[in-house]
DNA sequence: TAAAAACTCCGTACCAGTACGGAGGAGAAT
DNA sequence: ATTCTCCTCCGTACTGGTACGGAGTTTTTA
């Protein structure tokens, strides 16, 4: 471990957010803490922006994600190309895969829930001003699992349960080929092709053709 | 934002390592924390089992990574496996990609590298006692990079072709949802999702959702 | 401000596929 | 020989989606 660091200053924080009432709030609740200062609140993206430029040393902005008419992951988009180094903190109300997905790739550092407690709050700024990041659990936990995990999703990468026949019908099913069809391919009954379609189905864990088209692609069978 | 919750008790950690010095150390430095308590210290796989077994009223266990013999990985699994929820920080030298995808694939909710500060230290403790993840900076930086975000690598490689909602419905077919599903998930009418999917359908030129999918996955919707 | 696009919703008839639960024959492996 | 897997086939009830053909509301755009 390395020494501590020592004489840090404040941490300076811009707030956006379109309700008044909650930026208030967040000054409010955050006045109590020596180490944190707002330096500002914007309630648009023309003001968050300006502001930015305005104020150099601003390390961290805290952003409500439901900006009407901004955009919020477009703004975070903005601020770090305009200014890098800045570390955006996201708040939201919900803790949706995508919507964290997009915080991130668009250069967010933390993701945090309206629902957070005040010391989750102050905290997830010390996180993100320290450039680490910072997710409320539920986010997190979202985030995990929808991580792209090789370790987890190796395992078993076995196509060779499908038999010929069955790999034979499979190939017309993603050819879009109905029952009867394939039936008359391959001068079968149509219900021996809904068996074929039933234990494929069954071998593949597939609980409808839109799995088994995914299984058909991931296994190479398709491209 | 909730209230904060108030009269909390101690966070119980639980400490793995194989250097007895590191141990001691480790101790040491966090005995000036009053929240923090060390209840316990194991040196390899079978003594940290046990303790975790023995210490049921422990929330976090601080693991170093590189105990020899006992592939550290494997043994947050084992420990996450017998207490689902004790929390797990992992302690480790390097931030590479492989290994932190390792750490939460098996269950870890931190990772921490040995050159941290005291203070990051005990943010990481506090943080995942919380449930909350932690990330030192470059271990986030890399987890960052190697995220599989979507938005990132196909930035709306769907053609102007689909609109915002159709996307949205085409996004819940492929996660095999059925209308019905969907119509609740959009809190839209059934009707107005087949409409949608007819409209899709017709877009993309296929006859049937196996095209659909296929479109999908051509179009990287899908992977 | 008018037109276009996007999004919403409905009915009725119809078809394809699923669920469930069988069953018999051919060839391979033991 | 006997078991086992693969391939073949069937009925009946039911669900989910398609075809067809509208139509109203809001938002965007020209």
């Amino acid at each position: 471990m390395k020494r501590e660091e020592s004489g840090q200053t404040d941490i300076q924080v811009l707030l956006v957010d379109d309700h008044q009432m909650v930026l208030e709030g967040i000054r409010t609740l955050l006045r109590a803490e020596q180490d944190i200062q707002v330096v500002g609140q914007a309630s648009n993206r023309e003001e968050a922006l300006q502001l930015l430029e305005a104020l150099p040393q601003v390390q961290v902005v805290l952003i409500d994600l439901n900006i009407p008419g901004a955009e919020g992951v477009e703004l975070i988009r903005s601020m770090k190309q305009q200014k890098p180094q800045v570390q955006i903190l996201a708040l939201a109300s919900l803790a949706d895969a995508a919507t964290i997905q997009a915080v991130l790739g668009a250069g967010g550092t933390g993701y945090l829930l309206k629902n957070s407690t005040k010391s989750e709050l102050v905290q997830a700024i010390r996180q993100v001003a320290a450039s680490n990041t910072f997710f409320s659990q539920e986010a997190a936990a979202t985030l995990l699992q929808h991580l792209d995990i090789p370790a987890r999703r190796a395992p078993q990468v076995v196509p060779a349960l499908l038999t010929e026949r069955e790999r034979q019908v499979l190939g017309l099913i993603v050819q879009e080929y109905s029952n009867n069809r394939i039936a008359e391919e391959l001068f079968i009954s149509e219900r021996t092709v809904e068996t074929h379609r039933k234990n494929i189905l069954a071998k593949t864990n597939s609980k409808s053709i839109v799995g088994l088209i995914k299984y058909a692609f991931r296994h190479k069978l398709i491209s």
